[in-house]
DNA sequence: GCCGTATATTTCAGCGATAAAATATCCCGG
DNA sequence: CCGGGATATTTTATCGCTGAAATATACGGC
């Protein structure tokens, strides 16, 4: 499903707010709309991306491995690199792998670690894909000049240093 | 899985726009970080709300329908105002009613929709659960001033729009 | 060298979400 | 009032992802 309205949105936040205090209502909003926002883009991309058959996740697993050129890389380095689970990436590097855009042998050194490289399908496919998200960020954020998007990636970079430190545990231990 | 860290972020988004200079750094970041901070936040109000019993969408379902009271609110109103599909809150509202924290019940005026009413125990969750999520909010944005709050607030409006009017097409069909 | 523990990846079972088909009801023009 | 198209919801099949168990390999102390 696409966003809500912003206007709803706004609405609801504040018919709750009046009922129940204790809420902040700004700072609940901030988090409900990046939360919104972060989905909806993610669903976009993968829309965009639909025509060359690859998701988001899979795109971004080829791109890092790209990135590496010939040092290749592993498939621990991907769950860190993008936040996906050990499962997930065996997954979406299965995909990889049947499509020969990339390539997975044990590595020597380790034999438990895979190495993961780009073949030369997979880097044409990034060359090709790329910019096209590269069109999709750009357009999105067309009306924020420099200072506004630096003043926006300064708030997120705040934001995911924020997310570290907070809210690890449960909130109130079965409040 | 959890966030990357940044400058692993930031490092990588530059290795690739050295390779591929089409792509615009900033964008390309800004756009990254917003699906990571947006899954994110997601996961951790999820484990927020596990000792409740309660998902994210689940929670937000209930507080929609809390919010109309006795005025009730239908499924497709829910689809609207959380962004999901018509199969998802057919599922979400089903867990609540099993819980007896809404009903469910065909309307009068149109048989083709089903009213939905929270009841006294949905309304006594609500008033105990949403506070925490307020509590999530309020320690995730502790160290934004009001200003800044406000700043990112508008930032995040903007998007939305944006968000709106962009990219609901493929790119270059099929390019 | 051998054993226990740690690490890397895959497998397995299950969950939350979706698209598309099915169902039920409504409404309008004749 | 009846038939056809629109609308609201549910069902069905499937997808992407995860946690936890299983597997395979490495490493450190004895």
């Amino acid at each position: 499903m696409s966003l809500p309205p912003i206007e709803a949105l706004e609405a609801g936040a504040r018919r709750i707010a009046a009922r129940i205090p204790e809420v902040p209502l700004d700072q609940t909003l901030a988090v409900r709309l990046m939360i919104l926002l972060g989905r909806e883009m993610s669903a976009r991309l993968d829309q965009w991306l639909r025509p060359a058959g690859l998701t988001e996740v899979e795109l971004r697993a080829l791109v890092t491995v790209f990135s590496q050129g010939d040092a290749g890389s592993f498939p621990g380095e991907l769950c860190e690199a993008l936040g996906q689970s050990p499962a997930n990436i065996t997954r979406v590097t299965d995909a990889l792998v049947a499509r020969a855009l990339i390539t997975r042998v044990p590595s020597d050194e380790d034999r438990r670690r895979m190495e993961l490289r780009v073949t030369q399908s997979g880097a044409e496919l990034v060359r090709d894909v790329l910019p096209r998200l590269g069109g999709f960020s750009r357009e999105l954020l067309a009306d924020f000049d420099a200072a506004e998007l630096e003043q926006l990636l300064g708030g997120l970079r705040r934001l995911v240093t924020a997310l570290e430190g907070v809210a690890q545990h449960t909130p109130t231990e079965q409040g």
